[in-house]
DNA sequence: ACCCTTATGCGGGGTAACGCACATAAAAAA
DNA sequence: TTTTTTATGTGCGTTACCCCGCATAAGGGT
């Protein structure tokens, strides 16, 4: 019986032509990630990166104070580490765990090498940084002008659009945490959608009931980041 | 009597290695940027890519009700049209210049070539997309936590940082598109700077007085991003 | 069964920012 | 000059969200 993990459930690792992943895969070491787990800190260097299949991590940003805001969100679609390639080799910001699952991760060093070979694994990963500025950018104008419950949305879409499932394992106390506001502030914007009947949630769970309901409820901000990861992790084009 | 026009004043062209930058020379031109100027639309493509040396450009995602924010500035350390490089071609938002002047610009594809070397100008160009990358998500943070009048000053901390001179022009009418808020926020803000005798503005100017007390109302997001900005786009590292 | 930790519900008071309307004053245009 | 446009000042009611405290209830562990 085979396992029912495979790094092709990784979107970037199937992306890449098979030779370059054959080139990797006895590298690729499958790693559970436990909910909570801080896959790097803020500042910190990086051993390996991450290509997560089953599992949700978030990017935060922790102020001097406590506050916190989510920046972004790496799921089966990406990778946690770009910093690595960027050339700065570390960020401001902390990546934690939002969802339990797997991942497999590379050593640093091979990634590297890899991308310096300035091929198809450096247009990808390029492309797909591409589409985390907008997701990041995306962020930063939903914070200024939408409402809590329209952050929701936007947060509870994104979720799902990483997860197999429509049931998400999150307190409102953690996603008030991500979205940067007042666990109140989160009770009150989903016992709204609750009542309207688009989700259903208890004691750490979430079920999204009505998907449509909840993109008609969201604000643009969602619709503009899927477009763009759509479009910028289609099949890799020759160039 | 020489052009008080320089390519090398913009950085990012000062720290190519000289051979690199001997053969992109003869194709830099120098435009002159009109304040509010759109050097580009959003999804719009790119024919040039701009090296700022005298002007500063701001990068604005203007939502679909025609409320606005300022997702990041690019003035003499940066370049516009990053997402040439980064593969995507376009992206979502607009850039508008902020404060006239110069740049050199290039031919989109001449960028791609020397680009496509993997020499130093892909290594810099990424460094300077992560350095970006912080920019835009410490924005995001900002946006949700800080109050209008700390925004401001590390708004005007930044503008500054691009400009020879203590002086900017710019109402606050523009500068409250910019930040997202409303004009009168801006009044507000700017009015009790003023009285505090940190800045001192009249009709779409605005002198900073007291630059370190600016430095004291501003918000930590100020430092992090100078920080960042000042460790990635120090001089080229061999790698 | 029991506790006891944890997740959610709820209310009251406070505040930053919004939207709007309008006053004033400086520049630009006639 | 006069007129018009543009930039800033100001007040007022409204709203979304914050902060704090506490009530309630559902699980997990023993």
């Amino acid at each position: 019986m085979p396992s029912p993990h495979n790094p092709l459930q990784n979107c970037l690792l199937a992306a890449l032509p098979a030779d370059v992943f054959q080139r990797l895969a006895p590298d690729l070491e499958l790693v559970p990630l436990k909910l909570g787990q801080a896959i790097y800190e803020s500042g910190g260097r990086l051993s390996h990166v991450y290509f997560p299949t089953t599992s949700i991590v978030s990017l935060l940003y922790v102020l001097a104070d406590g506050a916190s805001a989510e920046i972004a969100v790496v799921g089966n679609e990406g990778i946690l580490g770009i910093s690595l390639f960027m050339g700065g080799e570390t960020t401001p910001s902390r990546a934690v765990v939002q969802s339990a699952g797997f991942a497999y991760r590379m050593r640093s060093r091979l990634l590297k090498e890899e991308f310096n070979r300035a091929g198809p694994m450096l247009r990808l990963l390029l492309r797909y940084t591409q589409a985390l500025i907008t997701l990041m950018t995306q962020t930063a104008v939903c914070n200024r002008h939408h409402t809590v419950e329209q952050q929701l949305c936007r947060w509870l879409l994104l979720s799902l659009d990483r997860l197999p499932t429509q049931s998400i394992r999150m307190t409102q106390e953690l996603i008030a945490n991500m979205l940067g506001v007042r666990r109140e502030g989160v009770t009150e914007a989903a016992g709204k959608l609750q009542r309207a009947g688009l989700i259903s949630y208890a004691r750490g769970r979430i079920d999204v009931l009505d998907r449509p309901g909840v993109e008609k409820a969201v604000c643009e901000c969602y619709g503009v980041v899927k477009l763009e990861f759509d479009r910028l992790l289609a099949p890799l084009p020759e160039s």
